[in-house]
DNA sequence: CACCGTCCTTAACTTTTGTTGGAACTGCGA
DNA sequence: TCGCAGTTCCAACAAAAGTTAAGGACGGTG
């Protein structure tokens, strides 16, 4: 049954950045979730929306975006499987941002009503995910010192560097290369760049031969310029659960 | 009793992002705090530190920074009394950010041991708290895209903008002037663009007549074009219980 | 009161990024 | 197979932002 797949991935994830109990893993592989298929580049949730769920990614990448009034959008995270993108729901019932697809995903949801009694039931569980909100948080401001303070080339190069290693984690890298499932457009939406201009720094970091970007994959082409670039330090990332 | 001050001041803002019965009050009014002077652009916990500690802010101004390799510095937000601004800390023991003090300070110091111990009491409790660093995570959610998506006047006026909101929900706003205890370097640092190019913005504000900064307070000339400058949606502070 | 340091202010110049518009490429369905 | 739509790619020009350097305002202190 797919729901399985779903919660191994969850609980897989949850290991790494925290400790576990058996039991504790139990409860969660009872967790009843509704299993839904998505397009590509398809809405999950809505700014605005009032959230009765939360969305677990089974397969597939999903992306939250905020579009402000100039009509301007900006990519706030890229998700994979195992990644519960809008937990904050739970709490924050309005969402203030979109949750769509990027490519074709299976989701999993689990109502916010399971969940409370699940946290009731088992607080170290609720610690668990609320630290795994604090992660997310982390991320966020990692992102804000990207866009913020990095040239735009650094910037590509830290968001590409930040998914290898959140792939790599998951089992999902392997090789020189990984997918990363954005038009040029979406990664300017990211990186607060054009698409023009995120084409310009694609391109240049392919004639410094650093890195190339072809159909949603990225080859590293030389690791040491790739690192020395992407300046990037994972403890945001929070991946060990004695820290 | 300094501490008296400081613990009204977090439970009204909690009150204003949360139901909360009496009974968790009564709880929250007996938490041992340890309360410490701070001279102002002084460091309270330094990136890379393990915290053992929450701080609460009873009197002055502090921010939130990260920096990079390059040695620029990105704020990540600015806090006014009442709020826990290394609540993280909670369960993302190791720091991954500083927090300093803008202005001479008071602050409160609540032991994680003891807040975990509160938990575990009132669960209740812990979903206010989990819920004050989801508003958190969305403050910075909100911030990525004035950093990614605004031109830079924007990004000045709706900077101010949410300090004001905030500072009014605290009662400290009164008339058409606030504080905001940053200098230009500062300010520069909180949008992603240089003090020169801050200095220019502020300029030009001002001399549009739209707003006017002078020793760490803001005055607002015009209210009309400063909204639709800022464009400012409040509802990403999730300020009512019921949302 | 004079000195000092910090912050603010400005100008001139450079670099980065945005804008516009168009051409080439690709996958897909009629 | 053709054409369509969405990408990718690129060039020329415009605008925004960074850099450097320097003078002025201001508060504190000897």
């Amino acid at each position: 049954m797919a729901g399985d797949m779903i919660r191994a991935a969850l609980i897989r994830r949850l290991r790494i950045s925290s400790a576990i109990a058996d039991e504790d893993v139990k409860e969660i592989e009872e967790l009843p979730i509704v299993v839904r298929q998505f397009p590509a580049e398809t809405p999950v949730v809505r700014d605005g929306e009032r959230a009765t769920n939360c969305c677990l990614i089974a397969d597939g990448f999903c992306a939250r975006s905020k579009t402000i009034a100039s009509g301007k959008r900006q990519i706030l995270s890229i998700h994979i499987p195992g990644e519960i993108p809008d937990l904050m729901s739970l709490f924050l019932h309005v969402m203030d941002h979109d949750l769509a697809t990027l490519t074709p995903a299976t989701l999993g949801f689990i109502s916010h009503e399971t969940l409370q009694r699940l946290h009731r039931r088992r607080p170290v569980v609720a610690e668990m995910f609320w630290r795994d909100t604090l992660i997310d948080a982390a991320m966020f401001r990692e992102w804000l010192v990207n866009v913020g303070q990095r040239p735009a080339p650094a910037r590509l190069a830290h968001v590409m560097l930040e998914l290898r290693e959140r792939l790599r984690i998951i089992g999902r890298q392997d090789g020189n290369n990984f997918e990363m499932p954005l038009t040029q457009e979406q990664i300017g939406e990211a990186l607060g760049i054009t698409a023009v201009h995120a084409n310009r720094i694609i391109k240049q970091l392919r004639q410094e031969g650093i890195v190339e970007l072809h159909r949603g994959r990225v080859t590293v082409l030389d690791e040491r310029k790739f690192l020395e670039l992407a300046d990037f330090d994972g403890r945001y990332l929070h991946q060990s659960p004695t820290l």
